[in-house]
RNA sequence: GGAGAGGUGGCCGAGUGGUCGAAGGCGCAGCACUGGAAAUGCUGUAUAGGGGUGACUCUAUCGAGGGUUCGAAUCCCUCCCUCUCCGCCA
């Protein structure tokens, strides 16, 4: 969310950095409001500190020893009455407007960052660098032909279990996936970041605070009886986990790894990547999020892309780093980098991860402050996933895939998997 | 699900209609004392939003929302949450 000073000082700088996202809503209405609700509230309190005195009055006359059916005191209780009413009123449009004006802000996505490069789409993103060797050999298979050739999950029964874009994980695919999502763990872990395992059934307010809700309701599945809804990634319940907090700078940055399901809709992309592991209404995510001092969000938003890296890295996972344009970010964040795994039976390279810099934007939702000397301040939330654990599984079956229809596995996924190797059945 | 208890400042805890933003204690900070420290003493110590260059000042906040009243932490209503016991359950 942004800053209601920021909207009444300065709405042109919003609309300005608005452009470069490719929204330009019309600003005028929504900063009036702020500046109204402002001037009216500024009205408001020297009403009642006017009623504040009288009350204040009456009870100095009481206690002096005047009844209370002297005409001083009948007197202050009427105006005071009158005051009542006239705040009543002033203070109902307050509140409307006061409730208008979140709403709008509420729905504004953050600005971009001063270093996020212009454009209005991810053609517009920009290769900031790439690592490991791409296999371009022809007649590689993509991920789901070698699962199925190897029995790693399936996909029809699941459809009856519960609808398309699911999948069930079957002996090895399952102790693959297991074995993945230990490995990042383990493996963040010893970068210093505190495991986490939070509720994935998030309320409302949760979403509110990370930047899902209001705008991106049809996304997440919602439980209809309960204000709950499953969430789309751990970087809700993280973000959520402080909220209404300050925290001691001196305990900043909080850095934590969650590996959690995650639950979304893909409303919109009916038809996109139907088979596989790529593209589903549940699946599984390590996520990295970095609670952190404002003055430090820059070379944390570096580590953490380094540290998702890292998993691709000790994977031997060849990537890209793409810096996303000003068009291409999402709703709540102000710089992104996106990690794209070179998928070899695909031919391409695909998202696997999205590390982002939101700046103040999640704190001042969720009011997350630190205290920094003897002043509080809004701190700044990092996240970014590390890795999508379906997604990576994809890249491991189509690099490592052999002629005999074997895939080999990374050495560092031994001690998990148990084998260097999955075989075809007999 | 049934019965009961309770939600007050960083924490504990007093406060049942009138200068209560809130006693007291703990914690924390500064000062004094000390060779240094402990102990002790004194002083200070919430958050948010307005206004003022500033000292400062106004407003709101005692779980949330409504109501009664000139005036509510205190009375009334609704809701939420926590705890204890019982039941049920992985």
């Amino acid at each position: 969310m942004l800053d209601q000073r920021l909207l009444r000082e300065n709405p042109d700088l919003i609309a300005q950095q608005l452009a470069r996202r490719g929204t330009a809503p019309d600003l005028g209405p929504l900063c009036r409001m702020a500046v109204e609700q402002r001037d009216l509230e500024e009205h408001r309190n020297s009403l009642q500190a006017e009623g504040n005195g009288i009350g204040r009055d009456v009870g100095q006359l009481l206690r002096n020893g005047t009844a209370a059916d002297d005409p001083a005191v009948v007197d202050l209780r009427e105006r005071g009455n009158r005051l009542k009413q006239q705040i009543a009123d002033v203070d109902e449009r307050v509140k409307e407007l006061g409730r208008g004006l979140l709403d709008g802000l509420r729905s504004l996505p953050n600005l971009p960052s001063a270093a996020t490069p212009d454009g209005r789409s991810e053609a517009d993103n920009v290769e900031r660098h790439r690592w490991g060797t791409p296999r371009q050999e022809e007649g590689l298979l993509e991920h789901w032909q070698i699962a199925e050739r190897l029995g790693l999950f399936e996909n029809e029964r699941s459809v009856r279990i519960a609808q398309s874009r699911f999948v069930t994980l079957m002996g090895a695919g399952a102790r693959l996936e297991r074995g993945l999502i230990a490995f990042m763990l383990d493996h963040h872990g010893r970068n210093g970041y505190r495991e986490m395992a939070p509720p994935i059934l998030v309320n409302s307010a949760s979403l509110t605070g990370s930047g899902q809700l209001p705008k991106f309701a049809d996304e997440s599945f919602r439980c209809a009886d309960d204000d709950l809804w499953l969430t789309p990634t751990a970087e809700v319940p993280l973000t959520a986990f402080h909220r209404d907090e300050v925290i001691a700078a001196d305990q900043l940055p909080l850095r934590y790894v969650a590996h959690t399901p995650c639950f979304r809709r893909e409303a919109g992309s009916y038809g996109r990547d139907t088979r596989g592991l790529i593209r589903l209404h549940q699946f599984n995510k390590v996520e990295l999020y970095w609670f952190c001092h404002p003055d430090q969000s820059d070379a944390a938003h570096e580590q953490l892309t380094r540290d998702a890296e890292g998993i691709l890295e000790a994977l031997g996972l060849p990537y890209r780093r793409l810096e996303l344009c000003s068009g291409d970010l999402g709703f709540s964040a102000a710089r992104t980098f996106d990690l794209e795994v070179w998928l070899a039976g695909a031919g391409a390279y695909r998202e696997i991860s999205s590390c982002s810099t939101c700046g103040e934007f999640q704190a001042r939702r969720s009011a997350i402050r630190c205290r920094d000397g003897k002043t509080t301040r809004l701190l700044h939330t990092l996240n970014g996933s590390g890795l999508a654990v379906g997604r990576t599984m994809a890249a491991l079956l189509e690099h490592g895939q052999q002629p005999d229809g074997s895939v080999t596995l990374p050495e560092v996924l031994v001690p998990y998997v148990g084998s260097d190797r999955l075989l075809p059945p007999p």
